[in-house]
DNA sequence: GTCATTTGACCAAA
DNA sequence: TTTGGTCAAATGAC
């Protein structure tokens, strides 16, 4: 960041200092501050919620756009967790490609000639000690030991494949059991609207490199990165909070993800989490080893 | 009925 | 030939 061209350097301070503000906004109101928002319980939830999701929406820009400001000014970010890397031939900051496949093409069973193994170097990775949405949704395709791993890579693909193209693919390996260890690999750019990450910002063109930016370098580093959590479809929603991950069945109208941001407050301490649309108890906490270990 | 996951098979890169 | 990525039928959940 030494390195930032001086506007460059201003716009990314100025795009932190407006996140870290409305952060605290945020936090101010998801803080227990008196008596009177306690006991009005389920009213005030319905009023502020909605701000607040307004206020994290305006974070996670603010964020985004900071991490799009440092891709484009520097060719690395300096974090040894995320590592944002250039597929072969398409850089990371271009949009997405079409996808290569008309439509006719999809027509059904093609056991032949579409299992091009991909690109070996990937749009980003990141290890995290815990598992972490990412604020798209996600299809699982398969699963897979692979040599030298003591654990399955499981194989997900965006959900908008089919309806509008988007290639997107990530791998989730468990690469450490205690304490548990995660390897996401990303290959490839949404250009699918499934997210409101897309949700335009000041400048719009810059939503398809966005798409991905959302892997944040740990929160030490960003220790105003926020965190909404997911809701799956057909799956309890699995929500990692130190290590541990909390199962809550949402109701989904829609296989969407929120976002992933790690939230730097103890969420914990509120004993509610967020949610577009709902607020939920965390009323069983207990770690899962069971999604990645086949 | 629809949609997501599971899982064995297929295929190409290494 | 081995390994890894993807496909698609079978299955299950809602």
């Amino acid at each position: 960041m030494e390195n930032q061209p001086s506007n460059g350097r201003k716009a990314i301070e100025e795009e932190l200092i407006k996140g870290r503000d409305i952060a605290n906004q945020l936090l101010e109101i998801l803080a227990p501050k008196s008596n009177t928002t306690q006991h009005k319980g389920v009213e005030v939830e319905a009023l502020v919620l909605p701000f607040a999701e307004d206020l994290v929406r305006k974070v996670l820009r603010s964020l985004t756009n900071t991490l799009l400001l440092l891709n484009t000014h520097s060719d690395h970010v300096s974090d040894e967790v995320v590592l944002p890397v250039t597929i072969k031939g398409v850089s990371s900051s271009v949009k997405c490609q079409k996808p290569e496949y008309k439509d006719e093409s999809f027509n059904a069973k093609r056991r032949s000639g579409s299992y091009k193994r991909k690109s070996s170097a990937p749009t980003w990775e990141k290890n995290s000690s815990i598992l972490m949405e990412d604020g798209y949704a996600w299809r699982k395709y398969g699963q897979k030991m692979t040599m030298n791993a003591k654990y399955l890579r499981n194989y997900y693909r965006c959900t908008h494949k089919y309806d509008q193209g988007c290639l997107a693919t990530k791998q989730v390996q468990r690469i450490q059991e205690d304490p548990p260890l995660y390897h996401t690999t990303y290959y490839g750019h949404h250009n699918c609207k499934s997210s409101l990450m897309l949700e335009p910002a000041s400048s719009s063109d810059s939503s398809m490199f966005l798409s991905f930016s959302n892997t944040f370098p740990n929160k030490a580093e960003y220790p105003f990165s926020s965190s909404l959590y997911s809701s799956m479809k057909q799956e309890p929603m699995e929500v990692i909070h130190e290590d541990h991950i909390v199962h809550n069945q949402l109701p989904s109208s829609d296989y969407h993800m929120l976002c992933d941001y790690d939230l730097d407050f103890n969420y914990s301490r509120y004993g509610t989490m967020l949610s577009s649309t709902e607020s939920v108890q965390f009323d069983e906490v207990c770690r899962s080893d069971q999604e990645f270990d086949g």
